[in-house]
DNA sequence: GATTTCCTGAGTGGATCAATCAAGAAATTG
DNA sequence: CAATTTCTTGATTGATCCACTCAGGAAATC
């Protein structure tokens, strides 16, 4: 999961769509002049987002775009997702764990990035638009609340090797 | 907290030295050598880190760096704001709301970069060096694990406004 | 004083970002 | 049909940052 600007730009884009949007699809020229965006990167984005099955597109005057699910339903984890390339695999990076075992002397943190990856997906994951608008994020909890405290800080824990 | 590849070269040259550093301090050469990294990139790096205090360098032969706490107590998120810019203030960004009340159409999202770099930053500041070489890094929960579960995904939760 | 090692600053090629420009296709309206 | 609206696509640009290199210097040891 890389985290860049341009998700960043996408998800405002998004949350503005869901806020706007009733039944009249929305313009992308509005969006660009409440979120003060360009109107011609929105454009990209939102071919992006729209290949992604994220938004529906009608052309034509009183056109725009339509959230495709409930704000309830998308994830600011699968905006990002949309927007953004894939993981650019750079040495031993999150994704491509290339001859690297982990033990060897380089790529001590390989854990370390891929849990870091897993836990930022899951808390976008749990993350609506409807819960953006409502403002029901601060203070939320990540991932793992079941588990029991073993520690004060460096709590040991060996679990599921999950890739984000 | 940003999040790039240079905080990660940070962290893999910290996890080296905490790995290879006994009483003697490590060289630069060496670290060099054992994650491929630059050594004039590694120079830029430990500048930082030194003047940050997270380790002391000593000249001449048989000189080298040293962890200025013990592997336990150096935190990953240290490292990583010791190397990397304070955050870039562009728009409404997450270290700085200027003129962003969070209601207005414009920056409804606000709160959701905030959280999330709390998240990431309390993940990270939970974990040390330490950790790192003894793979206590997987499977680990990130915060608010006393929360309790008030519902499946879309779970409710205002709470402390924390800023990382 | 020669070697080692840290220390500092300046500069470089590439990538990506955010944006612009330009052209076109579908749909509505008059 | 003609004009307008809006999406759709591709090419291109200026700026910025990353990862790195180069060059020179300062302290410490032998």
């Amino acid at each position: 999961m890389k985290l860049s600007t341009k998700g960043r730009y996408a998800v405002m884009a998004m949350a503005d769509l869901a806020r706007f949007g009733g039944d009249r699809p929305v313009t992308l020229a509005d969006i660009a002049a409440r979120q003060e965006i360009s109107l011609s990167y929105l454009e990209q984005l939102f071919a992006r987002l729209r290949q992604g099955g994220l938004v529906t597109a009608t052309r034509g005057p009183g056109g725009g775009y339509r959230l495709t699910r409930s704000p309830q339903e998308t994830r600011v984890s699968d905006i990002i997702l949309a927007v953004d390339e894939p993981i650019k695999t750079t040495r031993c990076d999150i994704a491509s764990p290339k001859g690297c075992t982990g033990t060897q002397a380089r790529c001590l943190t390989h854990d370390l990035w891929e849990e870091l990856g897993h836990q930022i997906h899951v808390f976008l994951a749990g993350v609506s638009l409807a819960d953006i608008l409502e403002k029901r994020v601060l203070g939320r909890a990540s991932v793992g609340a079941a588990l029991p405290a073993t520690g004060p800080v460096g709590t040991v824990s060996l679990g599921s090797s999950a890739t984000s």
